[in-house]
DNA sequence: TTACAATTGAAAATGATTGTCAAGTTATCA
DNA sequence: TGATAACTTGACAATCATTTTCAATTGTAA
């Protein structure tokens, strides 16, 4: 199971960095919340349980959660930048409700096929793909 | 020709805003500029040959050119706010090299066509799309 | 356990962007 | 044209997210 916890530690130790109990609470606090939370969503969470963990602290750590690989950075309209966990290898985008801030994650192959074709085309090594369409949901289309 | 600059000052009569010599200033440099400027750049660019004009003045006309879609903002890796003009009604997408930042626009009308699909299964009405593909172009590969 | 390097929390610093406000401009309409 | 009201400007302060600093604390390799 822990199979993440597991290779936190191992990137920590690999490289040189300690495996110390904020960044463990950090990483159970990330993996046990709705995805796409920013570093201060995360430290809200975690204040009534461990208010004594820093808000410095978990910007810290989940930087590291994305070096890891563990978390990619993602940036949609706002200010803030936002993470979600790295399940598998699979690539997904998202759809964003511009009325109610409503995330939907979606898989395509075709349009995943059609994306290395064009780096391809560019002869460009892919590292990542960002794709996000925003628009109302049909909630929000209902309620106006 | 000038019709964008036209189009800028039927965009503020319209929504009782008022043509400024400033706006038109600031609308020229950025027509004549290369894509992908932020408001600073466009600031500094500015700053030679209109010393005058102040940096919130950039900053409030870009928002405006966004707001009267003449531009459109984007958000690459980096944190500042970057625009480009809206040419045409055509969506295009970005090709980005993680190693020299230069920025490739392409289109494709089978991917967009593909991405409507994905948005009317979800009955999401879209308003705008952002698709970007990270990489290595070739030369970087070749620098390596 | 020791000893040293990494980490923490609190607070200050930073960088991009936005707000404030007095003074200056613009557009309208008499 | 000129008066007037409303919008803008520039300078600078404020804000927001994030990063840095630093003294005190805590992992960890030996």
């Amino acid at each position: 199971m822990g199979s993440v916890r597991d290779s936190f530690r191992e990137y920590l130790s690999d490289h040189g960095l300690k495996t110390t109990r904020q960044r463990e609470i950090i990483l159970d606090e990330f993996l046990s919340s709705p995805s796409h939370l920013s570093a201060e969503e995360l430290y809200l969470r975690l204040r009534s349980n461990h208010p004594n963990i820093g808000y410095a602290t978990v910007y810290r750590t989940m930087k590291l959660l994305a070096d890891s690989g563990i978390a990619s950075e993602r940036h949609f309209g706002d200010r803030q930048t936002r993470y979600e966990p790295n399940i598998g290898e699979e690539h997904h985008y998202h759809l964003i409700c511009n009325g109610c801030g409503k995330i939907i994650e979606f898989e395509n192959g075709a349009i995943e096929q059609l994306l290395l074709d064009v780096a391809g085309e560019h002869q460009f090594t892919l590292s990542h793909q960002r794709l996000e369409l925003y628009g109302m949901c049909p909630d929000c289309k209902a309620r106006k």
